[in-house]
DNA sequence: ATATATTTTAAACATATGTTTGAAGAAAGG
DNA sequence: CCTTTCTTCAAACATATGTTTAAAATATAT
């Protein structure tokens, strides 16, 4: 048995009380407490709240990114006529690849994304944009691409309901299939969830007006 | 020009904050000093801060489930063949009605109901299901009839999708009409936002498998 | 082994928060 | 008018928060 460093143990203690509580609810001492480190190390490692809030977000967006940027630049390589669901699909790999990452890692991330999002008046989209403008440059040519029969003002705004989708479902997803087990007697894992929602997303996109 | 008391002005100083920064983030000496009152006038009127919210939050649904129930009862009545598009319509006029009601009132009540439902572990949500569960099973029944192609399962995870894509897409309006003024040089308001995500929603409620 | 740097710790700090108190003020009823 | 009830107010209260401090403990390097 390994020894976890204590950055790591407040790491990782953060991210599973902000997915679950949001930034604002979640204190310092709470963290803390469940991480089994000192309140002070928290200032200590990482200089404030905000910053270790940063933190957790970019541990993930570090692996995630990157995956993201090679699915999209094999599939922008095909000179195959480019479905929306392909484009979606660029999204699998990179999300499910978090689980092997980290235990439940692909809800977390995107529990995390879906706080940043909506609360701190939309600071979390500017983090984005700024560090990792490229990426999102490319899935948008990706879903242009796709989708030549939309503006860009309609792609911009189909994409952010795709994004409140994910993160809203995302959030919910204990809750979700907790009911569908009981009322259909169907089990639905992450990943099914996920195969579940691209075709939704994907008529949404790419419906003409 | 009429006198307004001391509940009133603190139920929409309220309302305005806590749908702008949420609820954690909104003190009650920041609504008090909004409002004009003062900071014990909350807790004599309501009680504490959680009955101020639910008081702001029912102030709205008295007005907008009744609408709701209304439409939805007039399409369940009517032979034609239901459109999706028709079902999602049945919430516009109730929805645009709160307009009418109070300044701002569609805008504020669609943000308080995204903040209601990402903060605090889904506590509205069980509030919404257990206190309006026949205008949710009459909103179902109506989608049914519009999908017979749907199984009640497949419903069931697309009017969840369908939730996460509004409830998202409202707790962050301000932010993303602010960026597209600025990117797109083009103003929505908000009944043009749900003209966008209704076109969205219906195409992903009604796509086959 | 000693000196240096890094990390951990308990305590204190300053401030912000929701709530309560008790007196003063206003409104209503007889 | 006087009494009673309802409402407002400034102040205090108790607690929770993020952050800082300075000493102790531990690790690192020479």
């Amino acid at each position: 048995m390994q020894k976890i460093d204590t950055k790591t143990k407040i790491l990782n203690a953060a991210e599973q009380l902000f997915a679950e509580r949001g930034f604002a609810d979640t204190s310092l001492r709470l963290i803390t407490s469940q991480a089994e480190v000192n309140l002070a190390s928290v200032n200590y490692h990482f200089g404030s709240k905000k910053e270790l809030i940063q933190a957790v977000l970019a541990r993930y967006l570090e692996v995630f990114i990157p995956g993201l940027e090679t699915a999209l630049s094999e599939l922008n390589e095909t000179d195959e006529r480019i479905d929306q669901r392909n484009v979606f699909e660029c999204l699998v790999g990179p999300l499910l690849a978090l689980n092997a990452f980290k235990h439940r890692g692909t809800t977390a991330f995107l529990q995390l994304l879906g706080r940043g999002y909506v609360e701190n008046q939309g600071h979390l989209r500017w983090f984005i944009t700024t560090h990792y403008g490229e990426v999102m440059d490319s899935f948008n040519q990706a879903v242009q691409n796709a989708n030549p029969h939309l503006s860009k003002e309609e792609i911009f705004w189909r994409l952010h309901f795709t994004l409140g989708t994910v993160v809203f479902t995302m959030a919910s997803s204990k809750a979700l299939i907790d009911i569908a087990k009981a009322d259909f007697k169907n089990e639905v894992d992450i990943e099914g969830l996920i195969r579940k929602v691209i075709p939704f997303i994907s008529a949404g996109v790419s419906t003409a007006k």
